[in-house]
DNA sequence: CTTGTACCCTGACCGC
DNA sequence: TGCGGTCAGGGTACAA
């Protein structure tokens, strides 16, 4: 579920959190999700955190980086060596969490100097965590295939090209990690619903005014997304263990069946490239 | 080249 | 209460 606004939530919370700490020490509990040497970053201070679509690149004090993916359901979760009250009170037991950390889906355990540590829990151990040459980031296949990110380093004229070079449905297109980084479902919906157009229409059918009013759609849900610190509809936790609101500004995710906040038509549902697309058959045209 | 589909995995949910 | 089946979806491998 994490997408572009859950992953710089994510950026921002490790930035505040962990920026200048040295790692004492990782302990790596499912081999299969952290790759890398862990003593090349052993005694190694973070000094800078990137997102790249949704992806983190966490840079550190010797020219290495741990590049991470927490997919579906992957938490970064900060804790200082004994959890104050409240840090306990924020962290979400229904997101399928309990207070205590480690707990049976913390996989990787990050010990600073300091005593404080960082768990990465993944219920469905789809993420991954590696580390490597920071000059080498940018050569795995994820990164070197990646589209440009719609919040940092796209025009809207960049974006109409990209847009022209798919005949996939638009919906698709947008979720489609090589053309442009960082949208998933539920942003690919409320983009096309705020742009008043429809997914099943092509790419490249979409006139420069309706490209224009998309970009202009996908910029601004995926900043509103940002600035209610994300979506926790399914398991999504901040590095301090709280929720994101955004679940409740949904424009039409997950709104089958209910009426259209524009036009009272109800909502429908299809599947599109195996993904469930909501929208307003009416007045998304 | 593009587009579609199965798969990885687990928890939630539904019907019986 | 519990069991089986289905769904959710980011990215990728592979088929068409």
């Amino acid at each position: 579920m994490p997408e572009l606004p859950e992953v710089e939530t994510m950026r921002r919370g490790l930035e505040k959190k962990l920026l200048g700490k040295k790692i004492q020490d990782i302990e790596v509990r499912l081999p299969t999700i952290f790759q890398g040497d862990i003593e090349s970053v052993v005694g190694e201070e973070f000094v800078a955190f990137q997102r790249f679509g949704k992806a983190l690149v966490m840079q550190l004090s010797n020219d290495h980086s741990i590049a991470a993916h927490v997919k579906m359901t992957g938490q970064f979760v900060y804790k200082e060596t004994k959890g104050t009250e409240k840090e306990v009170k924020n962290f979400h037991p229904k997101l399928g969490v309990g207070s205590e950390l480690p707990n049976k889906w913390t996989h990787v355990i990050f010990t600073f100097f300091d005593g404080s540590k960082l768990f990465y829990n993944d219920i469905r151990k789809f993420g991954w965590l590696k580390v490597l040459p920071t000059k080498d980031v940018h050569s795995l296949s994820f990164f070197s295939s990646l589209g440009p990110d719609p919040l940092s380093n796209l025009s809207v004229k960049k974006f109409y090209t990209i847009l022209q070079s798919s005949s996939a449905p638009v919906k698709n297109f947008l979720m489609n990690q090589q053309k442009i980084a960082g949208v998933g479902n539920i942003y690919a919906n409320d983009a096309l619903f705020l742009s008043r157009i429809d997914p099943r229409r092509s790419a490249k059918s979409l006139s420069e005014e309706e490209g224009k009013r998309l970009f202009e759609a996908v910029q601004a849900v995926l900043k509103k997304g940002i600035a209610y610190g994300g979506a926790s509809e399914i398991n999504y936790i901040n590095v301090e263990g709280g929720k994101g609101s955004y679940q409740d500004h949904f424009l039409v995710y997950g709104k089958e069946d209910e009426a259209c906040s524009r036009c009272q038509n109800p909502i429908r549902r299809i599947v599109q490239a195996g993904r469930s697309t909501f929208f307003c058959p009416v007045c998304q045209t």
